[in-house]
DNA sequence: CAGTTACCACCTAGGTGCTAATTT
DNA sequence: AAATTAGCACCTAGGTGGTAACTG
């Protein structure tokens, strides 16, 4: 996911543990589609999110001290995102074509429970905060040519897209070979889904923040 | 390191919470040369140790449970050595041309102290083990051929040291190209110190096994 | 037709031993 | 003379968007 959600917290007890996770929420119950030549997304649907339970991220530092917390910018660049349903390596599952925004979970480390492997929210200890300027609506294909800009500008992996002068991207390099695709369903495994992001601040650019009292 | 050391766990509560760590202990106070005619380290010199408190690499997995630590092989295929006294990214200080042996540590988690960035080890609740086979001898240039073919053969980011059909390594490409070498000292960052194993079992081929009752 | 996917060239990031240059 | 280091080509591993092929 990019770019990154990025926090920084404060008024956590310093000595401590906590748990920060992330979760991707459904902003409501509508299909989009991108209209290109208004350059909007319009409601073309509905779906029913009710049923799924959405996939927690825990922050790789997690579990850790209020201090360090509090210390450095809490950034969620390894978040993964994906519209396969089967998804078996703990990606975020969403829908193509839906809004979403993230949402933060600072969580107090219980003794009594073993957190080392939490899948879902305890039901206390926890408190969550959204933002609104990070949702955004999912893709499979970029829509709108601003994001895809954004995107290819913003982050490192995309560096072989920049620099329009040597213009040896973006049209295929050994077109005489007509490429063989698998029959559907040889391989099976998951392909990253392209996301769009709408508001998320650009990591590095600004920083989200928010504060907690105690917790 | 490579190869890594890889142990099996029994005997452990699997509700309780342990870390799990590293660390290379000498395995005397002499300083080694290798005599190549003999093919054999010969004794060189006396070293003090003494003044050195060894580095401590703490599992990645670490905290967890007793039962999920039992259910795998831990890997310390992360583990980083240098021979850089003044290494400020937490590698594993080593001095060269020395004898050592890597220490497994399984560590109780206790609620009272904050284990999440444990620098030494605690004065309980802690079993320590060694395995005599895994004791090697560090080097910054390889002594012994019989270790050079090892690495490239068994390690995949040698892969290009392989296959001799194909000679184009081991002569450089450029040597018509006279290159200029950074006055001592210009940039200060640490290279790592290529290391000579010993008798350490490669990794997939066999593993190491212990026991520990309870704790 | 719109949406999705497989595959690709192109990157970042970093782990190998080899060699020449340098240090001790 | 022996030990160490910097820079290198060569890898693994994986994150980008573009494009053609495919799906429904």
């Amino acid at each position: 996911m990019f770019p990154s959600v990025r926090v920084k917290v404060r008024n956590l007890d310093p000595c401590q543990q906590y748990y920060v996770a992330m979760d991707v929420m459904p902003v409501d119950s509508k299909r989009y589609r991108y209209v290109y030549h208004s350059s909007q997304w319009m409601v073309a649907g509905n779906t029913d999110h009710s049923c799924i339970s959405p996939r927690l991220y825990v922050h790789p530092d997690s579990p850790c001290a209020g201090e360090t917390w509090m210390r450095q910018v809490i950034s969620f660049d390894r978040v993964k995102l994906t519209n396969n349903e089967m998804d078996d390596k703990g990606h975020i599952i969403l829908q193509s074509m839906h809004k979403y925004k993230p949402r933060v979970h600072i969580i107090r480390q219980d003794p009594r429970l073993d957190l080392s492997q939490i899948q879902s929210l305890p039901s206390e200890g926890v408190h969550s905060f959204c933002f609104p300027e990070t949702e955004f609506t999912t893709v499979t294909a970029y829509q709108n040519q601003q994001i895809t800009k954004l995107k290819i500008d913003r982050n490192p992996f995309a560096k072989g897209f920049r620099d329009p002068g040597r213009n040896r991207y973006g049209s295929r390099t050994c077109p005489q070979n007509t490429r063989q695709r698998d029959p559907r369903g040889s391989a099976g495994l998951t392909t990253e889904t392209g996301h769009q992001i709408k508001c998320l601040r650009v990591a590095g650019q600004s920083r989200a923040e928010f504060h907690t009292s105690q917790n």
